[in-house]
DNA sequence: AGCTTGACTTACTTACTGATAAGTACTATA
DNA sequence: TATAGTACTTATCAGTAAGTAAGTCAAGCT
């Protein structure tokens, strides 16, 4: 028989914080900023409601905190591409591998693709997190497009900024499609962004 | 002065039914659909929650009903389109304008593009009315596009189904980016199009 | 041994959700 | 003129949302 002192020494590894964040970032991908509560998450834990919010106090805090810590996953990821010796074709297909990763494992769609749609019912706090997580994306991009065409490894018209954008754009809209038609739309995705940067 | 017989005369049109359906499609595109409740229709309306209910008993006929008028809406436009005698080309650049007029006018994003990224919390008989409007589009793009390169004023890799769903991607993709950026994100997915297609 | 801190639980509150039952006013029809 | 239907209102419901105040318990510090 448990007592209720061995009930509250259960969580050992006192990572309950880390665990919320996991849990929302799930629901969010699945069921959309609005689509999920605190209960949701609580009882996914086992534990209760305001033990979530004693960890977020307010639902902003942790959407706020759930866009930054994407945003830092995505620049350590850029870091650690950065520091090999990659062309820029290489980049882009390890570009394109992150989101194959994540459809292939994750039964949701990625973090900025789900934000985009609720965008305007966000925090005012939030959006301004997810407007520098879609920045920081764009970026990368304009930096990686931009050199492979100096490189004379990619050619498009228009800026790599541009660019950059339409990237996005057909992930993204692929991301979508999926849930409708089925997975092979994001290879097409891939294989179209691959055709428009050819020579 | 009213008295109450006169406030209950006055809805003249008897259009309150259709009402709801364009209060409730602006909410859906700017909100999402758990973004937006019976309340707010009802008081944008000046009526009460329970004469929202009386039309659309639940939340999910009225979801479907929306759908489907979007469907039929899309599916009369085509017919419109059709029966004039267009190039393929030309065809495209008719859905283009869809879009286009669509974003100067309204501060929304599109009704499939809005209804995509919550699809999975969307109840039921709503998720198979939002995938047949979804085919809808993409059976037209699927044709105009076939007939295009038949005609040879389009070339494209692959099937003309696997175009039209590009053409989707990188039009959806767009509207969404533009929340970020700006309109002329949409510009660009449009040009964009256009040169993917060009011989 | 007493005090503080971290990580919760218990037990609420307030506000809103979709939804329903019962009644009211007017209209159209037989 | 009675009656049936349309388009609501009034009043209410059960459920869920986010959020909070106060208490509990174990561990660590002094």
């Amino acid at each position: 028989m448990k007592t209720p002192k061995e009930i509250k020494t259960m969580n050992l590894t006192g990572n309950t914080k880390q665990k919320i964040l996991d849990i929302a970032e799930s629901l969010l991908g699945k069921r959309g900023f609005n689509g999920f509560s605190y209960k949701h998450i609580s009882s996914l834990l086992g534990i209760k409601n305001a033990a979530v919010h004693y960890h977020y106090p307010t639902k902003s805090d942790l959407g706020v905190e759930l866009t930054l810590r994407a945003r830092n996953r995505f620049q350590d990821w850029a870091k650690d591409i950065g520091s090999q010796d990659l062309k820029p074709s290489q980049r882009m297909e390890e570009f394109f591998a992150l989101y194959e990763r994540f459809m292939d494992f994750e039964d949701r769609i990625l973090f900025t693709t789900a934000l985009e749609a609720n965008f305007k019912i966000l925090p005012e706090e939030m959006q301004q997190e997810v407007r520098m997580l879609v920045f920081s994306y764009i970026s990368w991009l304009e930096k990686v497009l931009g050199d492979g065409r100096k490189d004379g490894e990619f050619s498009f018209e228009g800026t790599a900024l541009e660019e950059a954008h339409m990237v996005l754009a057909v992930l993204n809209g692929a991301m979508h499609l999926v849930q409708f038609i089925d997975r092979s739309c994001l290879d097409t995705a891939v294989r179209h962004i691959r055709e428009m940067l050819k020579k």
